[in-house]
RNA sequence: GGCCCGUUCGUCUAGGGGUUAGGACGCCAGAUUUUCAUUCUGGAAACACGGGUUCGAUUCCCGUACGGGCUACCA
């Protein structure tokens, strides 16, 4: 089938978005792009209990923070809107309801408290073709007793009637071919008593009524697929049904598991891409964004978990990557997350961004810290001096702060102890040649500095980390000649008479 | 427990019947940077185990072990 490539993203409302999820759209906006195909947003909010306001608006915004914009979502709509599934509400029990009438499906009147004690009652219990004759529903009450009790409008639900004896067997994209035995499958409930559909129901009639033609998820989901496809065969639509492709899983760095956000906290790493507050207690969970990450790197680190082009490259613009990204080459297995090189990532990426697309990022620190009005030709030449030394966009205030004010400290342990008149007497003298210098860039007056440090037999490198402390505060820094020649001949000279003042009283 | 998925340096991975098993992060050492970082060079470091198949398996098959996922009117 020459159908159109179209994929879609569908995640719950419940909170922040984590880097796993993030790396499902990237997968899923890759290969659609790289197949000229569309990519969907679909919010799957069917769970009101779990509803979370403004996760949607997070959602999107992180979409758009990662450059992962959908073709089609709840605020731009599209030809299959609405792209809620509340929304889409009255759409499903229709179908349902044809499941039912088809024998495919079949009402259930059984409590939650029914339920519970039979689990209880029954160790390993599940509701299959081994008890569902046990249980309150239409395929044990007589045809009277299901009519009288929907009349009565007792809260009902609607389960999937997983056939016996069958084999469900289908072709992964990325693990081949998987099958399952339906006897050890449950009749998974299609559509709850509120009405809402479950997950089951509602991801095979949107994919289907919105032309999915392939369906990325990740492994944890690869146990209700039997579900799924066997829905596409009852609903008639196998013939349409996407190709399958589940995502291996994102572990914890340590010991094993899928990552959690609590991994995070613990270990000191954020999990998800940009800082979520709790709308119900408040407290605020760290996003990559708001750690000092580049989105550019932030979705180079993620599409490595798991893909790689097969050459040794390791650093790809999304351009790069939607060129280059094939299913083929995801591999099976589950990625542990490793932060260092995530920070690797990161480091890469400021070195390679040109000044001018990163200085907002730089321009908003300064304002964190106070700093405003800073003249653009300056501030770039700052960031060009600084930005390899920035591991983390967030890096720049504790590496560039000496550009913007003087230092409020002086590693004096660095100069004092070896301090003496003579180095005293050097910086007099350096600074009262300032004035008659005919120019002031670092390499004329590197060599008036070397010049005079000789005149006066002075080690260079004896005077070299004074000066640097005198201007800077600490032991860190680009080369001090460029740092003097940035922050001006008046700038340069009032530093050191106030540190010559400082170390001398 | 049951079902499903997985397994190459510590981590992300390349490779694939015959290779000195390659790269990257991190780590260690050295060079450069008269600070620190960058950069460069070098180093330690891996095919889970047992059976097959084969002249030959890390590679293919089967088991075992280990790890993970799922097992809700959550997604």
């Amino acid at each position: 089938m020459a159908t159109k490539v179209r994929v879609r993203f569908a995640p719950s409302p419940t909170g922040g978005l984590h880097l796993g999820g993030v790396r499902t759209v990237l997968f899923n906006y890759l290969f659609a792009k790289h197949h000229n195909g569309e990519f969907v947003l679909r919010i799957e909010d069917t769970d009101q209990t779990r509803y979370v306001p403004g996760a949607e608006e997070y959602i999107i915004e992180c979409l758009k923070w990662c450059g992962l914009n959908p073709d089609e979502s709840p605020q731009l709509g599209g030809p299959f809107a609405p792209y809620r599934q509340s929304e889409r509400k009255p759409m499903y029990r229709q179908y349902a309801e044809q499941l039912v009438k088809d024998g495919y499906a079949y009402y259930a009147f059984d409590t939650p408290e029914e339920l519970n004690a039979k689990r209880e009652a029954i160790p390993n219990f599940q509701y299959g073709h081994q008890f569902r004759k046990e249980m309150r529903n239409s395929l044990s009450l007589s045809p009277k007793e299901v009519k009288d009790l929907i009349e009565q409008g007792v809260p009902h639900v609607v389960r999937v009637k997983m056939p016996e004896n069958e084999t469900v067997t289908f072709n992964d994209m990325i693990r081949a071919e998987v099958s399952f035995d339906t006897n050890l499958v449950d009749d998974k409930v299609l559509l709850k008593a509120d009405g809402m559909p479950t997950y089951h129901l509602a991801v095979v009639v949107d994919d289907y009524l919105m032309k999915i033609s392939h369906a990325f998820r990740g492994e944890e989901w690869l146990p209700s697929a039997p579900v799924h496809i066997l829905l596409w065969k009852y609903l008639g639509w196998e013939a349409d049904m996407p190709q399958w492709a589940h995502l291996p899983l994102i572990l914890k760095p340590d010991g094993n598991g899928k990552l959690s956000k609590r991994d995070g906290d613990r270990l000191g790493f954020p999990v998800y891409a940009m800082n979520w507050a709790d709308p119900k207690t408040g407290d605020l969970t760290k996003g990559f964004r708001e750690l000092g990450f580049l989105p550019e790197a932030f979705i180079n680190l993620l599409v490595m978990l798991g893909w790689n082009d097969g050459t040794d490259q390791e650093v790809f613009s999304l351009d790069e990557m939607i060129e280059k990204f094939s299913i083929e080459r995801v591999s099976k297995a589950g990625a542990k997350f490793d932060f260092e090189k995530a920070k690797w990532y990161n480091a890469e990426w400021i070195k390679k961004t040109p000044v001018e697309k990163i200085r907002s990022s730089f321009t908003a620190i300064l304002d964190d810290n106070g700093i405003a009005g800073v003249e653009e030709h300056y501030l770039n030449s700052v960031i060009g001096l600084i930005k390899e030394r920035c591991v983390l966009l967030t890096d720049f205030w504790q590496q560039a702060s000496f550009f913007f004010r003087r230092p409020h400290e002086f590693d004096m342990d660095a100069v004092k102890p070896k301090w003496t008149n003579e180095k005293t007497e050097f910086f007099k003298s350096l600074v009262s040649t300032f004035p008659a210098l005919p120019s002031w860039n670092a390499t004329d007056l590197e060599n008036e500095f070397k010049a005079l440090a000789a005149d006066k037999g002075l080690k260079i490198g004896d005077v070299m980390l004074p000066f640097r402390i005198m201007l800077v505060g600490g032991k860190f820094g680009p080369a001090v000649f460029d740092i003097a020649a940035l922050i001006g001949k008046e700038e340069s000279s009032e530093r050191v008479s106030q540190f010559l003042d400082l170390i001398n009283q």
